[in-house]
DNA sequence: CTATCTGCAAACGTTTTGCATCTGT
DNA sequence: ACAGATGCAAAACGTTTGCAGATAG
């Protein structure tokens, strides 16, 4: 609760309960397994509220926004600068920690300031090999 | 239309249209886009031809799916190894050709075969700043 | 006290599906 | 001839919205 105030966003208990459940959280979440899991503790849980959650928390820069699945939004509440390594079979990620320090030429930027960059890197698993 | 025989798979005069459309187009467009233009020669067009035609493409290796757009499917006919520079406030796509040879350390893949990636940088663009 | 959040249900935009009909090969 | 494509409408899916009532600060 405490290390939450700073935040600056009111502290409801489902919201709590939300920042609970992404706090270390690998799994780069859906909306609807987010969903489920707080649903467990607060049974009228709605959609909504986990959205309104998820948009408050992405105004803060708690909680990112992925773009990992063509089919539904995911969401990382690590905000450190990393990568993602997924499996093209299984889908699954492992997140890669490494700045690789990619500079993009100026004739190739087309005149844009680059702010950065994200790499994605597919493969297949160990399990899935 | 003899250019697109070798694809192997029927070419029916909607199929056509869609890949003329494709073909060259740097506009990573949207299914929706691509229905609206090609709908302009064929009226009776509907969506389910266009994604049909689509996944056809993709398991042919001739279309990708881009998730660029965390609001809808892209498609991009260019299957090189390119990357992809997006400015944050219009969202405007600059295709970046360049092979940045970035490797994963083994300790960092996590057993995983690495079999590529793909770069999204983003940026502002010059309209935009 | 009041600005903001919650929960519900309805609305939305995108993508998929079922199915009768049509067509490329 | 027939496997597979088309067109239509309905359904499915993830996400957003409007609003009345509740609540954090």
């Amino acid at each position: 609760m405490e290390k939450y105030r700073q935040l600056n966003i009111k502290l409801t208990p489902q919201r709590l309960a939300i920042l609970r459940y992404l706090e270390g959280n690998k799994e780069h979440p859906s909306a609807e397994r987010i969903y489920k899991s707080v649903q467990k503790e607060f049974p009228t849980m709605s959609f909504a509220t986990v959205y309104n959650t998820l948009e408050a928390l992405k105004n803060i820069g708690n909680v990112q926004e992925l773009k990992i699945d063509p089919s539904k939004k995911r969401y990382d509440p690590d905000m450190s600068n990393h990568h993602h390594l997924i499996c093209k079979k299984c889908k699954s990620i492992l997140d890669v920690y490494k700045d690789f320090k990619i500079s993009l030429p100026d004739d190739l930027a087309g005149g844009f300031d680059i702010l950065g960059n994200n790499i994605e890197f597919y493969g297949i698993c160990e399990k899935c090999r």
